[in-house]
RNA sequence: GGCCCGUUCGUCUAGCGGUUAGGACGCGGCCCUUUCACGGCUGAAACACGGGUUCGAUUCCCGUACGGGUCACCA
């Protein structure tokens, strides 16, 4: 059984970065037919809202990431108490006194040396009697995972192989603050004990929280989840989020990108898989593979989620956007108009053509002939615009875009748009001879 | 600054000692077409730099440069 979970915590909304490691969290569950978890990272009180919890549930499910099973930290309180205490018995938690300025005093200084900014174990120093001097004072301690230094830590990365990390190198974890909330190590490990999580991936940033976790893990009794850490993603500029932060659903809802279109490109994205406008989750399902993940950030560019999804749409059949069309719009009417936008929204400015009113350019009386010429000429089947150039062209002189354009303009009023064959039908007899007629007045 | 990762066409990348360095998207041209789109054909376009090792380096080693990550009482 593969569990995965997807982790973000409620403080702002999903962007690009966050999508892209859900998506893939899921996709690995859907592929091993497995559980996919949306567990809600909330032990920061100051900084969680409810309302973004409420948001992520519905970015997800607008782009389609059913989870399986929904968790929630501010729940679990009780699990994280007991862990603690147990470690704390084990004498793997240590209070520390410090406060945040002395330590980023003691990592100014190390840093000046050229030495890593490492966590010097003050703490771990200090006599009963100091300790007791502290408490005295009133100062409450925060709490440390003590690291063991002398075991190797090593695992098997999913994207990044075999990897390698020396205790030594890491600073003591601070799990929990004087007031006794947790920060994110220590309940991220309990929950995937005991949610049963077998794999997890998330981003290179966290490696280093992995090697702190797997300790964790291991001093808990608990056997590690396999890890993966795919690069990040930077944007165009090269720059890491900035931008990409600020990109979320609510800005490609607003643009009128399709979720396939997030799902299809951030799929392949730094893979070695190329990019390709798929519609089909099965298709793309079947083709991934953590082994094609790339090491190298990968750059997220606005220009190819548009024309992913400009794609996207020239190929979505009428079924899948019926609902979304302007009133009257059949099926068609999409296949009219669908090869000449990019997003569906913009159907409305091309359907118009159809639906009138429109406006016309001023015409010579060159063509006011013509176009009163073509009225006359105009009959009804199934394809009167063959029908009518076929016959004007040959009653006339008139080819290619003298033969075409000015029937374009009494029509519709553009010099470009959708396919005329496919428009005069939608238009109706009647309209078409008003318009012509109105034109070649 | 320490540690980790990386650097191949514009972009995402394949490559794993000998290749005409391959693909996809994008771009140019041609064909099709009233326009756009689609489709077909075709073209331009890349191994960061410097040293080794080797008969031979894109590929292995070292160094340099550049980029990313991390070293939080954020997740």
């Amino acid at each position: 059984m593969v569990t995965t979970r997807f982790a973000p915590s409620p403080t702002g909304r999903l962007h690009v970065g966050n999508i892209r490691t859900a998506l893939h969290n899921w996709m690995l569950a859907q592929n091993a037919g497995g559980e996919f978890i949306l567990r809600i990272d909330d032990t920061d009180a100051e900084r969680s809202r409810e309302e973004y919890v409420e948001a992520i549930r519905a970015d997800l499910e607008w782009l389609g990431l059913e989870w399986t099973r929904e968790e929630r930290q501010s729940t679990r309180l009780q699990a994280y108490e007991a862990a603690f205490d147990k470690l704390r018995a084990a004498g793997r938690i240590y209070p520390a006194y410090e406060t945040q300025q002395e330590l980023e005093l003691k990592r100014k200084v190390l840093l000046g040396r050229g030495l890593p900014p490492i966590y010097d174990r003050g703490a771990l120093q200090l006599t009963d009697a100091e300790r007791a001097a502290k408490e005295a004072e009133g100062v409450q301690p925060h709490w440390r995972f003590k690291l063991n230094h002398d075991e190797a830590i090593e695992w098997i990365d999913g994207v990044r192989g075999k990897t390698k990390f020396d205790a030594k190198l890491l600073s003591d974890p601070v799990i929990r603050r004087a007031d006794g909330s947790w920060l994110y190590m220590l309940p991220s490990t309990v929950d995937d004990v005991d949610m049963g999580v077998t794999q997890v991936l998330r981003g290179e940033d966290h490696v280093s929280n992995t090697a702190v976790q797997i300790q964790m893990f291991t001093a808990m009794g608990a056997a590690p989840p396999t890890f993966a850490h795919e690069a990040l993603l930077v944007g165009k500029e090269g720059k890491l989020s900035k931008r990409l932060g600020s990109l979320g659903c609510d800005t490609f809802h607003e643009k009128g990108v399709e979720p396939e279109a997030i799902i299809a490109l951030l799929s392949r994205l730094g893979t070695s898989l190329p990019v390709e406008p798929i519609a089909d989750r099965a298709k793309l399902l079947e083709t991934f593979d953590l082994g094609t993940f790339g090491r190298a950030p990968a750059k997220f560019d606005d220009a190819e989620l548009e024309r992913v999804n400009t794609a996207i749409v020239h190929a979505m059949p009428f079924d899948a956007v019926k609902d979304r069309l302007p009133a009257g719009m059949d099926e068609a009417g999409w296949h009219a108009v669908r090869p000449n936008i990019s997003t569906v929204g913009e159907v409305a400015e091309w359907w118009r053509l159809v639906t009138g009113p429109i406006e016309q350019p001023e015409f010579s009386d060159e063509d006011k002939d013509y176009l009163s010429q073509a009225v006359e000429t105009l009959t009804w089947s199934d394809d009167p615009w063959g029908a009518l150039t076929a016959a004007l062209k040959e009653a006339t002189s008139r080819k290619g875009k003298q033969l075409f354009l000015p029937l374009r303009q009494a029509l519709t009023g553009m010099n470009h748009g959708p396919d005329m064959g496919e428009l005069l039908p939608l238009i109706g007899e009647e309209e078409a001879r008003a318009r012509m007629e109105k034109a070649a007045s």
